[in-house]
DNA sequence: TTCCATGCAAAGGGTTTGCACTCTC
DNA sequence: GAGAGTGCAAACCCTTTGCATGGAA
């Protein structure tokens, strides 16, 4: 239900410190309401659906600042451009690279054994797995 | 040394059926020599070092057909840029996100397990494993 | 001569920046 | 009224493309 989903978003932004404001609230609804893989041009096409003045500006800024506090994960799986996934679990991904069509692996059904001990003076950000798959060729 | 080095680039592209020109021989001088992780631009300068005559566009092309014959393996760690890998074997890598580092992560010390059933009408082209660090936040 | 490779410059596309305006506290 | 957030447009950067020239088979 929309209201509700729109609550759930809004609720998501105040436990993560994001002082509500309108576009936010926009791009939570697209983004923070269930599990999506959306390029910042598609959050903002789909955005713009309800509120058309929304600048792409402010669509790139407020994609940061929900990195920044762990609302989004960004995806670097394409040269072209930046997917943000709304799902913050652990989890991997499968990448088609034909049609770019991303779907998530769980963290239960694959696993990354034998991780590296890490430089002294770094610290681990996060570990991306991507399984790039193509269309057979045959 | 460099005449043995430049050999062994050359034999590297005629095994791969690339045919030899002079540009192509000096970015697989580069790149072709020793392991490295290097961006377009970096090529660029370093065949430039030599070739200043070289454009922007050969050596686009290049990679990419450096590419398409695995020679080289294109890392997408960064939205910024591509990075280029000379080792073409199996292998991961360790990104630092602060600094732009990149290690490698043999496939012998870190394994990938319970790699998901892909779907029918697709194969499998790489898996790539990006671990991520950043400088400590004492 | 035909085709491929190269160089140069410009275009392209995703992202960021500069700046003025508005709103809020 | 100070600071944050927004919108608009232009700038930016990496990469690709168009096109004319030059060489190799």
């Amino acid at each position: 239900m929309d209201t509700l989903a729109s609550l759930n978003a809004a609720q998501k932004l105040r436990h993560a410190g994001v002082p509500l404001t309108v576009p936010r609230l926009e791009i939570a609804r697209v983004l923070l309401t269930e599990p999506v893989h959306l390029a910042a041009d598609q959050v903002l096409a789909l955005v713009r659906e309800r509120s058309p003045e929304t600048s792409r500006a402010t669509v790139y800024n407020t994609l940061r600042l929900f990195r920044e506090k762990n609302l989004v994960r960004e995806l670097i799986v394409d040269p072209e451009r930046v997917v943000y996934d709304s799902n913050t679990d652990p989890h991997y991904h499968l990448y088609d690279v034909d049609t770019g069509q991303l779907t998530d692996v769980s963290a239960d059904e694959l696993r990354v054994v034998g991780m590296p001990q890490l430089p002294g003076h770094v610290e681990l950000d996060q570990v991306d797995v991507i399984i790039r798959v193509r269309g057979k060729r045959s």
